[in-house]
DNA sequence: TATTGTTATACTCTATAACTATA
DNA sequence: TATAGTTATAGAGTATAACAATA
């Protein structure tokens, strides 16, 4: 069976002109498919209110600097876990952090395999900059909710991320 | 002012210890590290039903699926603009599901410039087959909550999502 | 002139496999 | 043998800039 190329065009003719308003079926129902539009439209308000304050930082990289923060000497496999993610992925992410003197792989005192990062000076002044300005998107994205529906969503995401994570 | 090469290691000592549990600071009480958390797992929930299922399938290339069906005939301009993504981030992504003889760019009859989108008959009979899945999906990623509260979830979702919206 | 689709390019996130040093 | 970090590599998602065809 030929396959035509790729980005090929359909020679048959066609009626329907574009439709004007899109219909979405479905997908407006569906969890999954809400959780992942919110989520785009969170992560454009975070860069935005960075962008505006003239930082650059990107919520997974908040994440990671606060987790450091909070676990001073922790190895690169801890923080690779505590983040879902594979050890070598999470390399190229340090090094990126390392290089804006914001976190150091220091040498463990009790496993030479390990690093024990770190967060530097810079770093620890760096995320108090950040939490103030995740606190400020923080308060704009949940200022539709009132305080009690803002902790029900926080956990409602919970039910469904353990019933997710039990595959 | 030298810097340091990527991944350096400060020889610098450090006393402590790695940590034994970890300390996610403010983290879980802020609604987009929750989002992208929860995310994440339903993410991985997807993948692991359609692998199951033997059919391998995204959940964005899903929402593209049923957009195109509920449109058929729409130009990759406005399906790359109801995805929220660039047309030139459409082009690959239509380029694989045409390959595996989903989807075709038919010629549009009122505008040369334009694809005229749709399924072909086996895209129809695989997102009806794809539903199915993602509903048995759905079902277990909400398997927590009652119907009242994830109807209650995504209207919250929804209300972050206009929050977020209006920058 | 403006719009649509494509290409070239680049950057990030993600993973697997294999290598080195260490335990 | 097993573990930690790194490298090489590859695939997907994202974007911008420039181009050809068409409006």
């Amino acid at each position: 069976m030929a396959r035509p190329p790729a980005h090929s065009v359909d020679e048959t003719a066609v009626g329907a002109p574009p439709a004007r308003r899109i219909d979405r079926g479905l997908l407006p129902t569906l969890l999954g498919y809400e959780l992942r539009r919110t989520q785009s439209a969170v992560f454009a308000d975070f860069a935005a209110t960075f962008a505006a304050a003239g930082e650059t930082l990107t919520p997974g990289e908040f994440g990671l600097l606060v987790l450091v923060e909070r676990n001073d000497g922790m190895s690169q496999m801890a923080l690779a876990r505590a983040l879902g993610i594979d050890r070598s992925t999470l390399v190229p992410i340090l090094d990126r952090l390392q290089a804006r003197d914001l976190l150091v792989r220091r040498r463990s005192p009790t496993d030479a395999r390990t690093h024990a990062l770190g967060l530097t000076a810079e770093g620890e002044q760096a995320v108090a900059r950040f939490t103030r300005l995740v606190k400020a998107h923080e308060k704009r994205i949940a200022s539709g909710l009132s305080a009690a529906e803002t902790r029900l969503l926080i956990e409602l995401l919970e039910k469904v991320r353990t019933a997710a994570r039990s595959l």
